[in-house]
DNA sequence: AAATAATACATCAAATAATGAGGTATTCAC
DNA sequence: GTGAATACCTCATTATTTGATGTATTATTT
C-alpha cells in the first residue's frame, strides 16, 4: 500500500537511507553494526535497522557511489568502515530537505483539526 | 530498502491509509476521485494518490472492515461513497498516534545537529 | 458537432524493497 | 566451554507501488 507520494521512492526508501547518511555525515565513519546500535540507542529501540535491510542497503549505496568503505582488521575480525563520498554529502542534503518537506506536508494533511469543522 | 521500523508495515504502509482514514473521518463520506483531488489540493500537488494505488487500497480497507461504501448514481455514472466503520475510527486513531510517534522519532535522529559535535 | 479534457471507476504485470530466516565466524564474560 | 555479543553476509518470500491499460460518462472548448 505504501504510498504514492511525489517523492515516494526517494523518500520512504530513504527512511533507512537518510538515517544512514545523516549518521555517517555526523560521525565521519561507521561500520554496519555500529550504525544499527547507534540508531537503536538514539531512538530508544523504536527504530531497528535489521541486518537483512542494512547490509544490502550499504552495498547498494556503495555501488551507487554514495558511500565508500575501508576494511579494518580487528584481531581476526574484519570491520567495514563506511563514509560518505562527495556525492553522498550532496545526497544527504537532498534527502534531508525532502524529509523535512515530507513531514511538513504530512503534518498539514494529517494533523489539522481546525481546517474543516466549524465546531458546532 | 524502505526501512525496518518497529511499526514499518503499519506505518509507512499507512501513509496512504492514514491520509484516507483522516479525510474520511473529517468529511464523513467521500468517493475515490474526490479523495485524490482533496489530497492534491491540500498538499499543493505534492502528494498524489494514484488510481493504481488508491482503488486497490480502498478495496482492501473495505475487505478488512475498515471502510464501507454505498453506491450513488449520478446520471449514468456510479460513485462509491466510502466512510469509516467503527473499527475504522479506531484504526484511524491508532495510525495517527503511530504517525505522530514516527515523526517525532525520525526528527530526533535526523534533525539534531547539537547532539554529537562539541563544535571545534 | 466534434474533439478534448475532466470525471470516475477498475485491473494487472512488472519492479521494488522489507522481512525473516538462515548462515559463518570471532571475541568476551562467566 | 557455553552463551551472549560482535560482525558480517545472502536469499526466498511477501508485500506493495508503479505505470500501463481499459471502460465509460459528462463538461468544455473550438
Amino acid at each position: 500500500m505504501y504510498c504514492c507520494i511525489m517523492y515516494s521512492k526517494e523518500l520512504l526508501k530513504g527512511t533507512l537511507e537518510v538515517i544512514v547518511l545523516k549518521l555517517l555525515s555526523e560521525h565521519g565513519k561507521m561500520y554496519g553494526y555500529e550504525l544499527s546500535q547507534k540508531v537503536k540507542e538514539e531512538t530508544e529501540g523504536k527504530i531497528h535497522l535489521k541486518d537483512g535491510s542494512l547490509y544490502p542497503a550499504l552495498h547498494k549505496l556503495t555501488k551507487d557511489g554514495i558511500l565508500t568503505f575501508e576494511e579494518v582488521n580487528i584481531g581476526k575480525r574484519v570491520r567495514k568502515y563506511y563514509k560518505l563520498t562527495a556525492k553522498g554529502e550532496e545526497q544527504k542534503e537532498t534527502l534531508l530537505d525532502e524529509m523535512r518537506d515530507f513531514i511538513k506536508t504530512i503534518e498539514k494533511v494529517i494533523f489539522s483539526d481546525l481546517k474543516t469543522s466549524p465546531a458546532i
